[in-house]
DNA sequence: TGGGTAAATATGTCCGGACAAATTTTCAGT
DNA sequence: ACTGAAAATTTGTCCGGACATATTTACCCA
């Protein structure tokens, strides 16, 4: 029944319910890391369908108090609703601090779809395609294949497409040089996911294959993207090393 | 039917359907201010059920491309998902770089084995042992896990090893202070490899799981390896994206 | 024309069921 | 502790139906 609680008047079931257990949250009730009960114990309780608490949870992801996954439950992330969705984006490590100072060494790169076709890119929202190609990244003997690279470029330097030489290469100098387009930013990402089959495949591994993924995305001027790679480090290949500086002791020790 | 649009390999059809209404908005044939047909109109258009249609609806509406309104209609209000986005994603970088400076103090070390281990380290070729200290990185609140992280000392340091307060903390301050040696230079490595039983049961997962591994080796003058720092960080927490600008031509293009 | 009311329309809430897909658990073996 | 495979668990997707509620439209009347 739980009374005194929230402001459930005339309130949709699944938003009263959605109150209730945000008040359980912030009342430590369900701590930070604690599984929610399953879908059907919450029917249970409330008396409602799946569809209700579906919806509740809903309110409470979108809130960013809880993490659903399928398979595993509902975990709770923060006890309070955080000024910024973003954060329910657990992450971080103190790999942050240097980063920035990434190299990656680049090497051969055998084009896969040296004439670029035109493909939408299935990370982003908008459909709206882009020239694409793709490419393996071999090692310096031009034979070992070490990583799977796609890069998205801007359609409107589709003249520029058949020239690329190499992934994370040239593409960008060639771009400024015929269009003077200067990259403004440019933003990474780093994660660890499943490897297509196909691109497993180039790589010398009969079925999907984890692997480091790398994103990155360049900005132009307005803050167009102008450019998209993707690169896929297999797990069991990939390593990169980097050498840092210890300049101002930036508190990475 | 339309076909040469949209990604829409193997996403769940409310997917599919987001992705199609919302090339229409982009491309015109919805426009602004129009109202797009109404959910029964859709479903017979796509045949599928009110559910599918509400759950393709309500993508549009997180993406603020429409309006829905109760008895009126969807209307829609933008033709392109509102800069909105990229704002988040500035912001998001700026979390970052804020969390990136507050990692270390927001952080802390669990250690699991207080009394420092003589163990060899399995990655390095010698079987030389090291001081071996683990510990698993923990939220703010003091009891999210974050990260498990391995560290090996050489043995050089013996001395100093019950001291160590945290992983990626103060450690080299120690050896820094009692010992006189400077980090020359840091070497890092970054892999996608599963995690053990143990380590994931650390970090909340009763079974092995995927992990974004760090590698790092401290060197000292000689080139002697003074400290290697291993971290896992699970598949499903890792995920961090940053902004580089452009000063004096990194090399990153 | 203006105003009020009823009917039609469109989205909101809710149910029960079914199967798919991802994850965790269990268990046996090394 | 690690590996591998099967079983159990949990959320994701999708259906068809029902009624509630907000809004618009149609219509009648002064």
């Amino acid at each position: 029944m739980s009374k005194l609680v929230a402001p459930h008047g005339d309130l949709p079931r699944y938003h009263q319910i959605s109150n209730i257990l945000t008040e359980r949250i912030e009342l430590g009730r369900y701590a930070i890391g604690d599984l929610l009960p399953t879908e059907q114990d919450l029917c249970a309780e409330f008396d409602v369908s799946r569809y209700t608490i579906r919806e509740a949870l809903r309110r409470l992801t979108e809130a960013g108090l809880v993490r659903r996954r399928q398979g595993s439950g509902s975990q709770v992330v923060a006890n309070k609703a955080p000024a910024n969705f973003v954060h329910s984006m657990r992450s971080l490590s103190e790999l942050f601090q240097y980063a920035s100072d990434t190299v990656f060494k680049t090497t051969a790169i055998e084009l896969l779809v040296p004439e670029p076709e035109v493909r939408p890119y299935l990370g982003e929202t908008a459909d709206e395609p882009w020239l694409y190609v793709e490419g393996v990244r071999l090692e310096a003997d031009g034979r070992t294949p070490i990583a799977f690279s796609r890069v998205f470029i801007n359609r409107e330097f589709e003249g520029i497409a058949p020239d690329i030489p190499g992934v994370g290469g040239t593409i960008f100098r060639l771009i400024e040089q015929r269009y003077g387009v200067t990259v403004e930013d440019v933003e990474q990402e780093i994660r660890a996911e499943p490897m297509g089959k196909y691109a497993a495949k180039l790589l010398g591994s009969s079925t999907r294959i984890w692997a480091v993924r790398v994103i990155r995305r360049y900005f132009g001027e307005d803050g167009k993207i102008l450019q998209i790679s993707v690169n896929y480090h297999p797990a069991d290949r990939f390593s990169y090393s980097m050498h840092l500086r210890r300049e101002g002791a930036k508190g990475w020790v």
